[in-house]
DNA sequence: GATGAATGAGATTTCATTCAT
DNA sequence: TATGAATGAAATCTCATTCAT
């Protein structure tokens, strides 16, 4: 009934929903003027840290993942990661959002910055996008954003709202676009987005879970190419000609 | 039979590939003569319990499931579960073969029985699959077998033999007799049915993983329609008319 | 910023002021009809652990205690602990609760069931007071509660009003009553209360920290003897006759 | 000096009995010649530390306090404390014994000096004791050096004899010599200063403890002021007169 | 002398598994 | 067969202490 005063002020945030990506390093280590070996070492033990649990948790999933194996794979003692993050949970969340928001931002830019026609726009994406999840290291963040949202609810809206959400507005809006020149059929856009958008979380998860099962591994580039294939097969007006 | 990486040793337990479907109620027990209430819920237990291993699983992940849980959901005690399954590795097992098993062959049976036109077949199979993997509890499958496929790659095997290649060994005769038939154009086969199964997994992750997060929960109906659509537009012929 | 869901519920509860004394075995195990070896030994586990954490604590205070101690000394491996308390502070604050109880009780009984005059009821409460708190497990409670009383406020505020307000409040009536019935000459109560309650506690300190180091260990009896001397000639009338 | 009991091997250190007041500002740190901003500052460490641990270990007790929170406390680096103290429990000892000399000091200076009738000086001794002791950071004194009396033997003993012993001598000797006088009235001495030394102990011990507790805090003054009337109420011969 | 990042021993706590009943 | 109390190995996390700068 007593309850000790709170030794650790351990608050936990409310939930809120449609949290914006605006990460950067954690512990903010000031950029000191000079740099000798120490501070430079010092500097990159975040980033190490984070590359290192990103392995672990990508092999082994959340729960089972060691904080000794990180931290051995990092090359730190167990202590020195809880001098960059709080706890399991918040080094979990780190390597998630931190992984996440710089491909995030690259894939942006690299859409924005195009203007062709909207087949080849869509074309370009798919084949972009499939080069970037075929990475191990990138396609292991959908599978333990899947796996654990259930115990990470925030962390999977956080995904949802930028990676899922952002995702299908631009092809969405691409879509559009095409259906408005003429040059793609009429169709349920958003409906049509999630499907299209498939076979870039297959190959995600085939890559990380399925790979080393298969006789014949995944070839991501004939992959890809019959996923603009099709894609633009489906969605072109049925008079048109050719395909990719 | 299948084994997790043992996390202390490391070592990967014996490789059996292509192990086909075999297994069914693991602890055969058998079935008594008399039939006494108290028999008739002894029988019982083996799917009582693996149903509730199966929602405690699915919402926790293998790591974060506690036997507790399990336990109380099942409404037995501790002890009890240790009686049907050797440990937790073998329940967790149980449940992904025993839940998986009857689906497929449900499927598998539906495929076979069936005998109208490739475009037809394509879409009955999308659309029965799309309702099978709707259901929460199936949709949770492939969803641990993803997660724990480096703790549990046996399991992960098993799944990628039973679902994954049946599933595209399927569709790729479908798709196979289609061209034959001159009803769809040339496409890279291998490929083509990986890309078109894929909005299927979707769905399973979607549902399981985001659906709580979205604000428009994803309507099946709706998307299993612009599956089948754009799956037979992106196969037909081109100078061939109409979508589904 | 996305906080897991939360694994154990936790819940803090909020400061409850005026908390009295309302307890008994936490675990509350049921009274089972068959007496068991084991059973009995069970109903025991309680009571065997309060008992050994009581002797930890009180040698080593609250944060040097350390559980492996406590387990040892109760004879029961360090999970079962975890059995019967929620965790350390809950086995601290039940220790101090569950002693205290009916050594309380029994106190106010004692008073409640006496009715001779004010100065031999004030002789009888300090005597048998003090044969109390001369017992070493005792004593050690109150050190333990004023030590840790900045960490533990709740269970200091518990100990206030049940032991220093009830106490003070009971000899506040004695002393009330002499001064009515003309026994005792008029003093300032509330002060004079604490002023006479303060040998109880410097004995109870007494016997807890310095008795090892007094060549002349404090003769208990002789001690409670000039208490109750000091006290009653402090309080008579003047032209009254002397004490003992 | 004094050391704690060793938490692992359990051995206590030599016992050393009677240790009398010697060391005060521990690390001697050499008057400087020079007394720049800077060295002043430097001189000013111990003291400004000592203050800081004062503080936190009087919150939170010896083993809960944390090397940070003092460090910060006293506006220095972690490894600064180690500079000036050995290990934490230098640190709390030096905390006690130089926190308590110089006071013992002029308690007894205060005592010496003073030459009235043993009824006054007992009346100047409570009082001045008393204000002393209502001081916060004084009072956390005695309620450490008990928490801790299992923990750290030396300490306990160190205090027992500059604190207990001297006080109880002084008190003795003023008691003596009002019976000699004719002033009180025979009683057991030795007892009797226990007795009589105990509202001091309790009012340290309520200003740490409980004063946050209670509803109407303590009034120093009239608490004071009640012991005073009834130690010489309970003193004097009962034949004569007034009281305070 | 002063710093504070890094360490790692050690503490608490959890939970799969066992086993007496 | 069923139970659930007990276990203890193993994981997370803390923090006094060290030491390169």
């Amino acid at each position: 009934m007593a309850r000790a005063v709170d030794v650790k002020s351990g608050r936990k945030s409310g939930a809120r929903r449609e949290q914006r990506l605006e990460l950067r390093h954690a512990p903010q280590i000031g950029s000191r003027h000079q740099q000798s070996a120490r501070a430079r070492r010092k500097e990159a033990r975040p980033a190490e840290i984070l590359a290192a649990a990103l392995d672990i948790f990508a092999a082994r999933g959340f729960a089972a993942a060691k904080l000794d194996e990180v931290a051995a794979k990092a090359g730190v003692s167990k202590g020195t990661l809880y001098l960059y993050y709080r706890n399991k949970e918040a080094l979990f969340e780190a390597v998630v959002r931190e992984k996440l928001g710089p491909e995030i931002d690259r894939m942006e830019r690299m859409v924005e910055g195009y203007s062709g026609s909207p087949s080849d726009l869509l074309a370009m994406i798919f084949t972009q996008v499939a080069t970037l999840v075929s990475r191990k290291e990138i396609a292991a963040i959908p599978k333990m954003v899947i796996a654990e949202s259930g115990n990470f609810p925030d962390l999977a809206q956080f995904y949802f709202d930028n990676v899922i959400k952002r995702g299908t507005s631009i092809l969405g809006r691409v879509i559009g676009r095409g259906v408005e020149t003429g040059e793609f059929r009429v169709v349920d856009v958003p409906q049509a987005v999630k499907v299209l958008m498939a076979p870039i979380l297959f190959l995600a998860q085939w890559r990380t879970a399925f790979e080393i099962h298969d006789d014949a591994p995944l070839d991501v580039k004939a992959f890809s190419r019959a996923h603009v294939d099709l894609a633009l097969a489906a969605l072109r007006r049925p008079n048109e000609g050719e395909a990719a």
